[in-house]
DNA sequence: CTAATTTTTGAACATGCAGTCAGAAAAAAT
DNA sequence: ATTTTTTCTGACTGCATGTTCAAAAATTAG
């Protein structure tokens, strides 16, 4: 591994390298996953590598270090998936929005481990004085992608009236949450549970010209 | 503190121990909101109940026990928060499904700290195995008090069809959120969140008649 | 006031952690 | 074949954790 070397040969790694560091990236994934990320000790992530403890500390400088390299991981691979399913729904603001979270679904379901693991760090994860340790700044491509569309979909009117901070965040926890079901009972139906999500959040959003107020509250 | 004359005096706990145990479950609630989970421990929790560790070691068998007490007592100020404000409207599915999501945002926004301890707890928590520690079991009741009124709109016709389950789920998730979103950002106006939360959920469910089959999906 | 009991302390203990490091082993370069 | 570099090991450090425990302090009972 370089260290300082970093500013003369960067980028260039060797084939070992390269290899290490992406096994060892998957079995912290898995380990994360498996056992939460409070028991995943580098001990634990390097026992499933069938490496000492010092391997990961020579490819990573830290612990942290290792995490933020899962986590970006991750969301590339994420980036990767729903990228060409969703640029190719853009002709109104209803298709983008059910097509995103169609997607959305769909990349949950064919890397369950992967988001596991993510959500396990970005849930469980703090620094000493409490702060947030994995910056909620990655995810925010994903919920500015979600907060565009509902924005459009105002400005043209296909949406009701609505907050797009709340309509965000509950399809954001909506699909978060899945992985987690996942885990406790992995022969849920996703494609019924997507469509369930997709005609949920239709209905949710679109403007059909009901009276919105109708009083619910009685006296 | 007793150990072997439970089966005596049960129940029969002297002022002292009365005042200690709560005091530390208070503290407890206070330092897992504040630091999170992973850091909550023992040693930070005496600090701030300016006690020894010793005392919680003497009052509570052990971190885990007091953890329990925790989640219980939690959940037990939250029935008792909910159960008049959900028994007042049974007189049609709708309306007992949006009180009882008004109830549970009210709930939140007067105990958010509480909240949040017990929402740390039950993503973090996981015992050396893997396996959940903190039994979701206690959640059962909440969960089936929104499955049971959903299943009577269904009966009733008042509510579209819709995977029960997913509805569900949503609906929590879209709940639990909450405590975090205010430690992020403490002046949300709540009153308006829960307006749009019962607007989003009414929509999601209602049987308007509408075609549900409108495509979205395109070639 | 004295004795018994409850409560609290603070030191000790075992365990597990992230991270360090000297040197062995393997691979690459010469 | 020999040197140089990369890769890897396993013992070690220092620290934080949950828990135990003997004894001190405070409270209560007789």
């Amino acid at each position: 591994m370089q260290s300082e070397k970093i500013l003369i040969d960067q980028g260039k790694r060797s084939f070992i390298e390269t290899a290490r560091r992406a096994q060892i990236v998957e079995c912290a994934i898995e380990t994360i996953a498996d056992l939460g990320f409070a028991q995943a000790s580098l001990a634990q992530i390097a026992k499933r590598a069938k490496v000492s403890t010092g391997v990961i500390l020579y490819y990573f400088n830290g612990k942290d270090d290792l995490i933020r390299e899962v986590v970006a991981h991750v969301f590339a691979t994420g980036e990767a998936f729903m990228r060409p399913r969703v640029d190719v729904n853009q002709d109104s603001a209803r298709k983008a929005l059910l097509s995103f979270i169609a997607a959305s679904v769909d990349f949950i379901a064919s890397n369950p481990t992967n988001v596991r693991a993510v959500m396990n760090i970005m849930r469980a994860g703090r620094t000493e004085n409490g702060a947030l340790r994995f910056d909620p700044a990655v995810e925010e491509p994903r919920r500015a992608g979600f907060r565009n569309i509902l924005q459009w979909g105002h400005r043209t009117g296909e949406f009701r009236a609505f907050d797009v901070r709340v309509m965000v965040v509950t399809i954001i926890e909506a699909l978060d949450v899945i992985p987690s079901l996942l885990a406790a009972e992995p022969d849920i139906d996703l494609a019924a549970y997507k469509r369930n999500l997709v005609e949920l959040f239709d209905r949710a959003t679109r403007n059909d010209g009901v009276d919105p107020t109708l009083s619910w509250e009685s006296s």
